[in-house]
DNA sequence: AGAAAAGATGACGTTGACGTAAACGGGACG
DNA sequence: CGTCCCGTTTACGTCAACGTCATCTTTTCT
């Protein structure tokens, strides 16, 4: 491997995840690995992806739609209906993620709320015990 | 059905949900319709819980996850040690959601900047095109 | 060279969150 | 009275996202 590209299990340690998992990435076409013989060398761009998957999991989104999300990030010479496609797709996942992000709040800010009730009625049950 | 209970079907319509989820959430103890002979009838007290449960699940959290954190909203009698136990898994709760927040807002940058770019690309594309 | 470690390819297993189908009971209605 | 329709239980099916073998090559270390 040079700098440029890793083996799979540097990819695994840098990215804590399982060579199966990236197996099943490239299976499901989000990395594309290049081929040394029989073996995967994973590029900067792989690297640049798998990051942004692992992120969009932690969103709640799933990996077909992360995988057409990708494609923004990684346009290079595509048609330009495609492109324009894609870019819907973008404009609906960030409709979803500012509704997601205000409904975040709300809860954030309830559930504050409800810790201290809880919390209150804990700490005047003790001075009541005493 | 007085306007306090409801039966299943005005629950499923109410919340956009199926029949099944919500036996499956029964049995899964995150809800507990009273008994009318054999049909379930859904309290106020369900429909609350019911709305924490699909925002939880909004976020990501598992059912698990989310029954846990119910006993918050609905403490009436529970032990001090329980009570304090869900404090602190609410707090949790809390964190990973403050995470989450501070990452989506980030995310939702990156995407904004990517779009901004590849739109640009777009309309440059145009006004070479004449 | 020989053994151990890393990687590959199937193929089957697992878990969470329901979907779906079968078989039954009880009101409501034409 | 028959027949829908709503509801119930039980049980098996499904789908995503991997985990877990088993088996086989290929490197790498000593």
């Amino acid at each position: 491997m040079t700098s440029e590209t890793m083996t799979i299990r540097q990819m695994c340690d840098l990215f804590d995840v399982t060579p199966r998992t990236l197996r099943f990435y490239e299976a499901k076409e989000l990395l594309f690995p290049v081929r040394e013989g029989q073996r995967r060398l994973f590029t900067r761009r792989d690297r640049a992806r798998l990051k942004l998957i692992l992120r969009g999991k932690r969103f709640g989104f799933s990996l077909e739609e992360i995988r057409q999300l990708l494609d923004l990030y990684y346009v290079g010479d595509s048609q330009e209906t495609q492109l324009s496609r894609t870019l819907d797709i973008a404009q609906d996942r960030l409709n979803d993620m500012e509704r997601q992000r205000a409904e975040l709040n709300e809860a954030i800010d309830e559930l504050r709320n409800q810790m201290q009730l809880v919390g209150d009625m804990l700490s005047s049950r003790h001075s009541a015990a005493q």
